[in-house]
DNA sequence: TTCTTTTTGTCATCCAGACGACAGTTTTTG
DNA sequence: CAAAAACTGTCGTCTGGATGACAAAAAGAA
């Protein structure tokens, strides 16, 4: 299946789908800007040809991470959900009713499709999960742990994490607030599971350490 | 598109179905028991040919309903959810491999997949917003006033609805406790906005006044 | 450098809701 | 019908974490 990913626009570009994609629109975004927000009542279906986009729940004082969708991915306004760009971003898009009428019944497409929403439910469960099961300090040592596994860097005092938010936008990914992430991180130091180094950026010593404390917060 | 969620099984009926038909095996369950649990490692994927099943996400102690499927709708075993039947069930079912064989491309077969994920991410989004921005009572007022909506009977007295469960099991429908419910439902009836009519069952006078009362809990 | 503005750390206070305990009520069952 | 089991209502207690306040520290600007 993974061939199909990469090709979604490759695919739409064949003979057969001169007319339908003269009915998608093409339309670009600069990164920061949101291609969608919820309330907005159009309901428009986008594909990513380009770039990279960040889709969150989102609420006045709090937001949640669901996915980041990239080229190939498929994605509707209408589901309640922000969607930013992350960089400058390519999209098509269309309007229900035609991606209904004219692509819905496209294999590669639905199948696109799956993938996304899947990965989308995949990361809202864990979310149910962290809000239902785990204490602040949990999510955010999640947090932590989840991105020194992503985009860590090895070095000899540790892994280093480069966040680059600041304490209070830490606070609004993990559902907490300001002054509590700013004592539990400082808590953190103190057990010398993590050390900062400059605004942003984290060095874990013990990855697994710190990862074996975020554990399940069983009530 | 409505069309389509009735006859996926008809759909695969069809001549050129035969030999993905004889891929699938056949299995019923009774009422009450387990499609699949999380934690089997077994990934399967499944089709309702008849009954109905609630999917849902459950800890020790708390469980989320996501949806119900019915027949024509496709699941999977896979999404770390508890999938138990209502009724007598039959479904049919296959491996995920021979499905993404043979089923994947199918535009009726991941058109199915697309709506029940998109309902259960729907319902998913609803919970997390349920979870972080609603206290107890409004959860408790809309699984109520929800539940009256879709299965209530208008009387004289007003909107009859059957809930049939136990405080207790109302707690983990609202991630809440035994206790804090009672003591909720209690402010309700002293409020006027329910009457109790035997165990389970409630009688809502003014459904919408009852809704109002469920309002945002702005934090 | 000096003056702002933005971020942080920490405290004291407060509240929703969990939990244990226990009495009262209803249902089940022998 | 009596005894056991299951369910319900209500207290008191306890805790995580929100929130406001304010000082200290960093980063920018002038």
């Amino acid at each position: 299946m993974k061939f199909l990913e990469e090709n979604l626009l490759d695919h739409l570009q064949r003979p057969e789908f001169a007319e339908l994609l003269s009915s998608l629109s093409s339309q670009s975004f600069a990164k920061g800007s949101y291609l969608c927000q919820p309330g907005e009542d159009v309901n428009l279906i986008f594909i990513l040809a380009s770039g990279r986009v960040r889709v969150y729940l989102g609420y006045e004082e709090k937001e949640f991470n669901l996915g980041i969708l990239t080229k190939g991915d498929i994605y509707s306004s209408h589901a309640g959900t922000f969607v930013q760009a992350l960089e400058d971003t390519d999209v098509l898009l269309t309007d229900a009713k035609t991606f209904r009428r004219k692509m819905a019944k496209d294999p590669d497409v639905t199948i696109a499709m799956v993938r996304v929403l899947g990965n989308i439910l995949k990361t809202s469960f864990s979310i149910i999960d962290g809000l239902v099961f785990k204490d602040a300090n949990s999510r955010l040592v999640a947090l932590l742990t989840g991105e020194a596994r992503r985009h860590g860097v090895q070095e000899e005092a540790g892994v280093k994490v480069r966040i680059d938010l600041s304490v209070e936008q830490i606070g609004r990914l993990v559902g907490s607030s300001r002054q509590t992430v700013s004592t539990l991180l400082n808590d953190l130091v103190r057990a010398e599971l993590i050390v900062r180094s400059g605004r942003g950026t984290f060095i874990i010593p013990d990855l697994s350490l710190l990862e074996s404390v975020g554990g399940v917060e069983h009530s």
